[in-house]
DNA sequence: TTCTTTAACATACATACGGTATGTATTTTA
DNA sequence: TAAAATACATACCGTATGTATGTTAAAGAA
């Protein structure tokens, strides 16, 4: 009778190890934060050890960096299954916050993406990630919109920018318990005066 | 012929090294961030003992909070300095936001103010050190606007929350180099949206 | 099949930091 | 002038991060 973790190819070894990693990291960085949260604490939730740690990323700020790489990875995917095909331009705007919104209700989420994140990778490295998963979705819905004329006079990028940190800030908002009508209301608000054809 | 150092009274011996120790800590700390400032790093630059800090502040995060509390003050008093008498509510938005980016362009202030304090000492205190110091301006400004029927219809908390954080946004990019008169304008279009008598 | 190499860890160690406990000199108060 | 309080200074402890080295098992070469 042969021990059953025997002959494990070395692939699956390093799969299981690393999940194991990513899911302990998750969960700790989110409940406790980066800082609390120490890499014995981490090998200890994954049943491995500091060199297993150690061996599979650079250093602990890598770990969280995965970590956060496969949360906005997640959330694109989510937003993306999302989008229907809406009426106006305003009306999809208002159906991809909601989307947004939701897709980062999902525990732990708002703290890794909108918290830990940016404090410690800084926002350049964040700003990266987005465009790798999000793919600058805010912006270009923005310049179509600007290009059908619905949409106020002026440049994008800055907008974009300004809108998606009171996107952030609605979706944190609601992650901590407040209503999340109010804020998508209050959103819908932000957003359609912009879309005014005054 | 005596020391002059001598017969100093405990008050200003006091007042000389806290000041020597928050000076010390706004620098690293906004120009190498919280994390990656030692104690030993800031008692250097300070010209004193650790013991001198640990007799002053609890821990490190109450020298943080300590400097972000002096630096949140002194930009309540700019804003309050340059509030004229406006014409229109607008108006009076936009004239307070840009005194606001203004204050933010100090070096180090929007690191300190806008990413090392929310992400070291939490949203929550940060929000009780702009209600100490700022006041709620904003939300008082939106409250007033309101009543004048000319503002959407919209509870005003959440909007209130929404709009800081685009102002945050604006003020920590245009510190890191992005053109003002761009953002400025970004903002412009963004308040005039909700002020749009439609 | 066997030998060699390499990948995936595991262990031990060096360094540094944060915070506390204790000691000391100077000022203030009684 | 003696006692007490203040403002530090020094010493120390536990713990953290990152690295260097050792070990085991899988994978490729012969």
């Amino acid at each position: 009778m042969q021990e059953e973790t025997r002959r494990r190819s070395q692939a699956d070894r390093r799969a299981d190890t690393r999940a194991a990693l990513l899911t302990a990291a998750r969960l700790l960085f989110s409940e406790n934060g980066y800082a609390d949260t120490s890499t014995p604490d981490i090998v200890k939730a994954a049943n491995v050890t500091r060199g297993a740690l150690y061996h599979h990323f650079e250093d602990k700020a890598a770990l969280l960096r995965a970590v956060v790489e496969a949360e906005a990875q997640t959330v694109a995917e989510d937003i993306r299954q999302t989008a229907g095909a809406e009426r106006s331009p305003l009306e999809a705007f208002l159906s991809g916050a909601k989307a947004y919104f939701k897709a980062m209700q999902t525990p732990g989420r708002a703290q890794l993406l909108l918290l830990e994140g940016p404090a410690v990778l800084g926002v350049e490295v964040m700003r990266d990630i987005d465009l790798k998963t999000g793919g600058g979705t805010l912006t270009e819905a923005l310049r179509h919109a600007q290009a059908a004329g619905l949409l106020a006079d002026a440049p994008i990028a800055p907008l974009s920018d300004l809108l998606s940190a009171a996107f952030d800030r609605a979706a944190l908002a609601i992650a901590n318990g407040e209503d999340r009508e109010t804020y998508e209301h209050a959103t819908a608000v932000l957003m359609s005066g912009l879309f005014d054809p005054s």
